[in-house]
DNA sequence: GTTCTAGAAC
DNA sequence: GTTCTAGAAC
């Protein structure tokens, strides 16, 4: 859907059964700035708008306003079945870093934020403000970026994980399920109820997991990032246990396995 | 990415 | 009979 110039757009907080997402404008890269500040202003703006429009709005007859706003006209049929663009959960990142609940820290560049469903004590996400929809788009303009997100997910564990022996590893998943590129920063003990099966544990614990240094190593010397054929059979490998290289046969008894190299 | 669950594996 | 995995989700 388009605003056309003047048209206004209405939203209730908590009501709008749509979520409102601006598109990127392709311009000149000299505009960057100013289109970030102005959107991060306006966003402002629109908060105050739509806290006037709910207590005017929803005064006298909360009921019938309520429900014109939350029932979706049928005929919106197309707006599902387009491309994955709206509320699809492959798109859940460029909400969940928006949200200033969700973020941990942030600068000009990136924002981290917890992962939803962490796979160990301390699991978090760096991601870069720019539309990078995964690494098949990073070529070398990127490489300070990749630099950077990996120092700030360096000092994330400095700041945010108690000093203690707990290893941590940088990376990215080959073949990412949710876009917008972002950097796993991931304990070691992988002690959550969140890791549930083989797929989980092999794409932190197979070549599946890039290496942030081996990514930005990658892109320094070819320009952007491969992937070997068959990355995605890796998920599919036996169990085996990355502090021992011991096999298991399950996910339980790996899970239970695990507690023996926790640091008591 | 997750949830759910049929049926394989034990 | 119970545990566990793996594939569908309209």
């Amino acid at each position: 859907m388009k605003l056309q110039p003047g048209q206004v757009l209405h939203m209730v907080n908590e009501l709008y059964p749509y979520i409102i997402e601006f598109e990127e404008e392709t311009k000149s890269p000299g505009l960057e700035t100013h289109r970030k500040r102005k959107r991060s202003s306006s966003s402002d703006s629109i908060e105050r708008d739509t806290a006037q429009v709910a207590a005017s709005g929803t005064g006298p007859e909360p009921r019938s306003s309520l429900s014109q706003c939350s029932v979706p006209p049928k005929k919106e049929k197309d707006a599902s079945t387009k491309k994955e663009s709206l509320g699809h959960w492959s798109q859940g990142l460029k909400i969940s870093m928006q949200d200033p609940k969700m973020q941990v820290c942030k600068d000009e560049k990136v924002v981290v934020i917890k992962d939803k469903y962490p796979k160990a004590r301390y699991h978090w996400l760096v991601l870069p403000w720019a539309s990078i929809s995964s690494l098949k788009a990073v070529t070398r303009e990127h490489l300070e970026l990749l630099k950077h997100m990996h120092t700030v997910g360096e000092k994330v564990i400095a700041d945010f994980a108690p000093s203690s022996k707990l290893r941590f590893r940088l990376g990215y998943h080959a073949i990412p399920c949710m876009s917008h590129v972002h950097l796993h920063v991931i304990s070691q003990d992988f002690d959550s109820p969140c890791l549930k099966n083989k797929k989980h544990w092999n794409s932190f614990n197979t070549e599946y997991f890039l290496e942030s240094q081996a990514v930005i190593k990658m892109v320094q010397e070819n320009g952007r990032v491969t992937v070997r054929e068959g990355t995605s059979e890796l998920l599919k490998l036996p169990l085996r246990c990355h502090e021992c290289q011991q096999l298991l046969p399950s996910m339980p008894q790996l899970k239970e396995h695990l507690r023996q190299h926790w640091t008591k």
